[in-house]
RNA sequence: GGUCGUGUAGCUCAACUGGAUAGAGCAGCUGCCUUCUAAGCAGCAGGUUCGGGGUUCGAGUCCCUGCACGAUCACCA
C-alpha cells in the first residue's frame, strides 16, 4: 500500500473530472503537513489555478471533497489559504504499521554493483581524527548503498611507495638497532611513524648544521646527507634492489598490521586493497597510450602533460621529465585497474577530502578523453577538513588527534559517564566493557556523520562524547528502552504481532508510523545524495519523536487491549528502523544501557 | 587574481530541492521520577537566514552584485 501515491492518482483524477484537464504524471508532488495543522500530507493548490481558474481556497476545497469521497484512505481534509491538507483514517495507520513490520526494511538486489573507496592511507604514519571521518562516511555510504538494492565492493588504495616510506626507512637503518613492533611491543603504524618523525628531526639538525657552516637555505635542503639517502632509497626501490625490497616490504607489513588493529575497532573491513605500487605502471603504459594518440602531448624535455584549458581548467602533467609517474598517473592506473576487476560496476565513488577537488575533476576529465565511457560514473564524495578549536591538526605542532587513542578516550569517557548516572548495575564486566565501547564510538561516529560532508567540522572533544540531545547515545538509549519494554511484553506473554483493530490513535502515532514508512526513501535518498547526514538526521528524529510518545501516553499498562498492542507494535517497528538505520551509520545498538 | 564550496539562535547543526508563523541540540531559566530505563519529557527565552538588488502568488532555497571564511590552481600526495 503506497498511501502517497494512491492519494496522487486520485488528485490526478479529481483534475479530469472536476476541471478537466490532465496533470502528467510525476508533476504532482505531496509534502508532509506542519505541525501546527490538521492532517499529514499537503497538496499545494497555487501552482495549479490557472488550471482550476478558482480562488486557491476554493480550489482546494473541490479538491479536498473529492478525495474523500473517491479515496478511502483519505478521511478529511482542511484547507488554509492554498494548503490543502489531507487527513488519513486511523484504521489505515493500523494497517499500514501491519504491513511495515511485515516488509523487508531493506531494498530487494536491483543486481547493481557499485565500488566505494575510503580510507586509502599513507604507509608511514598512523590514521588521525581526520581518517576517521573518511573512514566514518565511506563505510555508512556503504551500507546505505547495499541497502538500496546494490553489491557494493569497500576498497582502497594505499600509498605505499614514496619518499614518505624511504624517509622511515633511512631512519630506521640509523638508529633502530635492529628493533621491531614484535620487540618493543609497539603498534606497527605507530612504530613507522616514530621513524618518520625521527627521520624529520635529523634532518633539521643536518640543514641548521649546514646553514652554520655556511650554505644557503635552499642547499642545505637539497644536501642533507639523510635527505640524499632517502632519496637513494627510492631509486634503489624503483630498480627493484633486493635489499631494499625486502625491507620496504617488511616495514609496510608492520603498518597493515598496525591499521588492521584500528579498523577492528572501528568495525570495518574492506573487500579488496590496491597498492599504488602495482598500479603505477599500468598509469604509465596508458599515459604513454594517450600521447601516440595524441590525446597528450610532450615538452621538450621528456614530460608528458594534458591540456584541459579548453574544458576551462590547466595543462596537467602525467609524467616527469624523467620519465617517472606522479600521483595522477597513479590513479589513471588505478582507476582502470578497478573496472577490469570489477567489470560490472554501474559506478565508484572516491572518497576523499575536498582539498583534491580539482585532482578528481582532471582525473575524471582525462578518463573521458581517454575514452572510458564510465568515467562519467566516477563520483568523488568530498568532504570537509576537520579542524580542532585551536585551529588545523599540523603534525609539526603536534597537534595530530591520533584515531587510535581518541576511540579509547570516547570510550573512557562513556564509562565514566554511565558509572555517573549509575546504570551499571546489572552488566557483568565483560558486558559493560561492550556496551562502553559501543556507546563510545557511537556518539564519536554519530558526531561526524551527523554534518553534511561538504560541511568543514570543527571537533569539539567535550560534544563528541556527549550521550544527551542530538548524539548517537541518545537513539541508541531509546532502542535500549524500547528493548526493556517489549522483554516485559514478552515475559507477560503478550502477543502484540496482530492485526489490531484500533480506531482513535493520538498525533503522534500517526506521525510515528509515517516517519518509519519513510525510512526506505531515506535510505534510497542518502545513497543518492551520497550523504550519511541524512540517514543521521532521520534517526535522529524518529527517536526524538518516539520518547514524546514515551513519556505522553501509557504503553504496556494500557487497559484497552487493542491500544496496548498497537503501541508495542509501534515501539516493536521503531526499535527495529533505529537499529537498522543506525546500523546505516556503522553504530550498533545495545540491548540495553 | 581564476575556479569550487560554505555563511541560518551565544555555540554546533536542520529545513523534504520554491511553500504556511525558519526547526533541533548544547549553554541559560521553569516544571516532571512509589506508571513501562529521567542518557528522558513538557515549557520559557533566544533570528534583519552575511549585506544590497532582482525574479513571483510565495525566496534561507533561484539570478545578479558586494563581503567574510575555507579549499584549490606544483615535475607533492
Amino acid at each position: 500500500m503506497n498511501i502517497e501515491f494512491s492519494i496522487i492518482e486520485t488528485i490526478r483524477d479529481g483534475f479530469e473530472s472536476e476541471f478537466g484537464v490532465t496533470i502528467p504524471e510525476g508533476e504532482i508532488q505531496l509534502q508532509p503537513t506542519r505541525k501546527e495543522f490538521e492532517g499529514t500530507y499537503t497538496f499545494v493548490c497555487f501552482p495549479y489555478l490557472r488550471f482550476t481558474r478558482k480562488s486557491p481556497e476554493e480550489s482546494g476545497k473541490i479538491l479536498g471533497t473529492f478525495l474523500v469521497e473517491n479515496n478511502s484512505l483519505v478521511s478529511n481534509f482542511n484547507t488554509v489559504k492554498g494548503f490543502l491538507n489531507l487527513s488519513i483514517s486511523d484504521e489505515v495507520w493500523s494497517k499500514r504499521l501491519v504491513e511495515l513490520t511485515q516488509t523487508h526494511l531493506d531494498w530487494p538486489e536491483d543486481g547493481s554493483e557499485m565500488m566505494v573507496e575510503f580510507s586509502s592511507p599513507n604507509t608511514n604514519k598512523p590514521l588521525h581524527l581526520g581518517h576517521l571521518r573518511n573512514i566514518f562516511l565511506g563505510w555508512s555510504l556503504s551500507e546505505l548503498l547495499n541497502a538500496a538494492g546494490k553489491k557494493v565492493h569497500r576498497v582502497q588504495i594505499i600509498n605505499d611507495r614514496g619518499i614518505h616510506i624511504c624517509k622511515s626507512m633511512v631512519a630506521w637503518d640509523h638508529f633502530g638497532n635492529g628493533e621491531t613492533p614484535e620487540s618493543t611491543g609497539m603498534k606497527g603504524d605507530k612504530f613507522i611513524g616514530d621513524y618518520y618523525v625521527k627521520f624529520d628531526k635529523e634532518y633539521k639538525k643536518q640543514v641548521a648544521k649546514l646553514i652554520e657552516s655556511g650554505s644557503s637555505e635552499e642547499d642545505a635542503a637539497k644536501s642533507a646527507p639523510i635527505m640524499k639517502e632517502a632519496q637513494e632509497t627510492l631509486l634503489k626501490w624503483e630498480s627493484k634492489d633486493p635489499e631494499v625490497y625486502e625491507k620496504w616490504k617488511t616495514m609496510n607489513g608492520w603498518v597493515y598490521k598496525g591499521f588492521d588493529v584500528t579498523y577492528r575497532a572501528m568495525g570495518v573491513e574492506f573487500d579488496k586493497l590496491y597498492f599504488e605500487s602495482e598500479t603505477y605502471k599500468l598509469g604509465k603504459e596508458v599515459v604513454l597510450k594517450g600521447l601516440k594518440e595524441g590525446i597528450f602531448y610532450q615538452k621538450d624535455d621528456g614530460s608528458v602533460w594534458v591540456d584541459l584549458t579548453e574544458d576551462g581548467l590547466d595543462e596537467k602533467l602525467l609524467l616527469r621529465s624523467d620519465g617517472t609517474s606522479v600521483y595522477m598517473t597513479q590513479d589513471i592506473g588505478t582507476a582502470i585497474l578497478r573496472y577490469s576487476d570489477y567489470p560490472n560496476i554501474s559506478g565508484q565513488v572516491y572518497t576523499v577530502g575536498n582539498e583534491q577537488e580539482y585532482h578528481f575533476k582532471v582525473l575524471f576529465l582525462i578518463l573521458d578523453k581517454l575514452g572510458y565511457e564510465w568515467a562519467k560514473e566516477c563520483h568523488h564524495l568530498s568532504y570537509g577538513m576537520v579542524d580542532l578549536p585551536s585551529g588545523k591538526m599540523k603534525s609539526r605542532e603536534g597537534t595530530v588527534v591520533d584515531a587510535d587513542d581518541l576511540m579509547q578516550e570516547v570510550i573512557d569517557a562513556a564509562a565514566k559517564q554511565t558509572a555517573e548516572l549509575g546504570k551499571v548495575d546489572e552488566l557483568d564486566s565483560d558486558e559493560a566493557e561492550n556496551l562502553y565501547r559501543q556507546l563510545g564510538l557511537g556518539a564519536l561516529k554519530y558526531y561526524l556523520l551527523r554534518v553534511d560532508p561538504r560541511k568543514r567540522i570543527l571537533f569539539n572533544p567535550a560534544e563528541s562524547v556527549d550521550l544527551q540531545g542530538n548524539t548517537g547515545p541518545f537513539i541508541q538509549y531509546t532502542h535500549a528502552r524500547i528493548n526493556s519494554l517489549l522483554r516485559k511484553a514478552d515475559q507477560l506473554g503478550i502477543d502484540y504481532a496482530v492485526d489490531n483493530d484500533v480506531n482513535e490513535l493520538t498525533e503522534i502515532e500517526r506521525d510515528l508510523v509515517y516517519q518509519l514508512g519513510e525510512f526506505k526513501n531515506k535510505v534510497k535518498e542518502a545513497g543518492e545524495e551520497y550523504s550519511p547526514s541524512l540517514m543521521a538526521q532521520f534517526v535522529y528524529d524518529l527517536a526524538k519523536d518516539y520518547n514524546k510518545l514515551w513519556q505522553n501516553v501509557i504503553i504496556l499498562k494500557e487497559e484497552d487491549i487493542n491500544k496496548r498492542n498497537f503501541r508495542l507494535l509501534l515501539s516493536f517497528q521503531t526499535a527495529k528502523t533505529i537499529a537498522r538505520g543506525l546500523s546505516l551509520l556503522g553504530i550498533e545498538s545495545p540491548q540495553r544501557m
